[in-house]
DNA sequence: CGACTTTGACCAGCGC
DNA sequence: GCGCTGGTCAAAGTCG
């Protein structure tokens, strides 16, 4: 297997967001030649800007601990996220409502294939092409009923070999299959935590 | 047969 | 206002 796993949000039961424990600046190599690095949400709104920038993960808009959905949302919001529509309409964000977005975070991973086995089971809702990229951007939703993470998961034309991971959201269960390798990489990410 | 992927269409935000 | 782009939906197809 020529995966990586790079960090993301869960959220056991520390109000904490869990990508608060992400602010690191981190660029390592795992067991497969994969090098990750974080990046905050202000360079995830330039996605072609992604490489070469000081990565640090952050939380720094409104959070999933502030969300407040509307009394309808609230009622089914197990397994669906928030914006999804429930009937014949497709609502997005509304006309109005001040955008709300969830932290994110993204990864920079160096490895040959685009999936990269986080543990979490994922299910692919989507895929655009995106400008400025011959390759397209897939979009994921964590599958766990009552988890909203979303990820997208984009592969950089400047290098192929680069794969961009953005996290979104925070998860509310535990890992549902972890590997040797996963735990490593952990260790070594909340090691560059708490150095930078 | 259930879980998952593919893919075209739809919608909202943003820049010009 | 219009067109472009990103994000999402949902039906159809695929796979184990």
């Amino acid at each position: 297997m020529d995966n990586f796993s790079p960090l993301f949000p869960y959220n056991s039961s520390s109000p904490t967001p869990a990508s608060s424990h992400l602010s690191l600046n981190l660029t390592t190599d795992y067991s497969h030649g994969a090098a990750a690095t974080a990046y905050s949400n202000d360079q995830l709104d330039h996605d072609h800007d992604l490489i070469g920038k000081n990565p640090s993960c952050s939380s720094d808009e409104v959070g999933l601990d502030h969300v407040s959905p509307t009394t309808s949302e609230l009622g089914n919001s197990e397994g669906n996220d928030m914006n999804s529509a429930s009937g014949s309409g497709k609502i997005h964000i509304k006309k109005g409502d001040k955008k709300i977005r969830k932290p994110k975070c993204a990864f920079q991973t160096r490895s040959q294939v685009d999936i990269l086995d986080d543990g979490y089971r994922w299910r692919k809702y989507g895929q655009k092409a995106v400008k400025n990229n011959k390759f397209p951007r897939s979009y994921y939703r964590c599958t766990y009923q009552g988890c909203n993470v979303k990820k997208q998961v984009q592969r950089l034309s400047k290098d192929e070999g680069v794969v961009v991971t953005t996290y979104e959201g925070t998860h509310s269960h535990p890992i549902e299959k972890s590997t040797d390798n996963f735990e490593h990489i952990l260790t070594q990410m909340q090691i560059f935590s708490s150095v930078s």
